[in-house]
DNA sequence: TAGATTGTTAATCGATTAACAATC
DNA sequence: TAGATTGTTAATCGATTAACAATC
């Protein structure tokens, strides 16, 4: 076993990446996978596999490869996977709700265990069999059903309070889609999406090889 | 004008960032700004603000900071949002539901112009608006709206079929939100989005917090 | 002018790539 | 044993941070 150093933070999102794969060789039958193959097939170079991979311990066999079975379980576990995460939606708008409906967040450990949001029409609805909470519930139902992360899906004016609510009520990982700056205690993991990044990186390549 | 040196990544992605709390600084009645006060909103050094932009020019006025409204005129042009861009939704399951009715394209320079899906309950359906067109009238469609940007929300064993069809029909931009790799030819631009990656790591930090 | 703040160069930090000894 | 492939150290690359001259 590896002394903690420290793992850096695209090692970590890579991760999900090798086991995903993993996973998809594993149904194809194939029990030895080398980190060669495994990069062609993820878009990764093999030596950055052998890296990402040495920072938790020695899971190849020199010679020979990966054993895909054993290697999943290593990477599940590292992950925190092999545990089931209870995750609470707070904000039944368009992407709450597509979020809610999202199946392969079972696959891969994570149940959707609560819906919140503050509009009376919304709350009482069941969206793939989960009742909509009012918000204000939300510091007893996280008692309750247990929840550990929160996904923001709501106005942006309104996610710094939300996540002021969960965070207080004692969830420990926030996955922020509002795009604005959040702000957490040291004991609370934040991750951010935003979307709007993306697309707007695309019209900026777009234009410049569009003028070249 | 700066001569052409390359544009990291990181610096493109943030241009959005800065571009948005411009206008919230605009809404306020700013007129000019600091690149420390801008950094102190948004959570990034003022150092790295103001490289980033003197990658494009010489944007502020030293002394003073940085006049809100031409900057923002500057940074909208750099990102190609000054212009329209039709983009094509492939794939109106629930995330391409919420896409199609996601507002906040519009206001920063994008119309979503068709949708795509290979479901006959779907096709003719309207989303936002907007019929749910065959994904076999993806060549003619493309042409006929001058569709610019394909966004990929289909079953990941459909995703690469879907791209090579909107690349033949001369989509040039791809934004793929499909968990799996994606291969584009060398002048068409790709974006990919991996929701389940930052999940996935949330778990990885939750889950040796609990730990140590 | 004095104070403030930019634009830019130099120093540091971190992540990726290359090389190769260890070993199956 | 010979060939293959890992794990790890060293070299490179790229991005961030620090420092400061230029100048409003």
């Amino acid at each position: 076993m590896k002394s903690k150093v420290e793992v850096s933070k695209a090692t970590v999102d890579r991760l999900p990446l090798y086991f995903r794969m993993l996973r998809q060789i594993q149904n194809e039958g194939i029990e030895i996978i080398s980190s060669e193959e495994l990069g062609r097939r993820i878009g990764v170079t093999p030596e950055q596999i052998r890296k990402d991979l040495a920072s938790f311990g020695e899971f190849g066999k020199k010679g020979v490869g990966y054993y895909v079975q054993e290697l999943m379980r290593n990477i599940n576990e590292i992950l925190g996977l092999h545990r089931n995460w209870n995750i609470a939606i707070v904000g039944v708008g368009h992407l709450g709700w597509a979020l809610a409906n999202y199946r392969s967040f079972n696959s891969i450990g994570f149940t959707v265990a609560a819906l919140f949001d503050n509009d009376p029409a919304k709350i009482g609805q069941y969206v793939n069999g989960i009742e909509v909470l009012d918000i204000d519930c939300v510091e007893e139902t996280v008692k309750e059903r247990d929840l550990h992360i929160g996904v923001i899906t709501v106005p942006s004016r309104m996610a710094q309070l939300a996540v002021d609510r969960l965070v207080a009520a004692g969830v420990k990982g926030i996955w922020n889609f509002a795009p604005v700056l959040i702000k957490v205690p040291e004991d609370v993991w934040l991750v951010s999406e935003d979307l709007s990044v993306g697309l707007s990186s695309l019209s900026y390549y777009l234009s410049r090889s569009a003028k070249e």
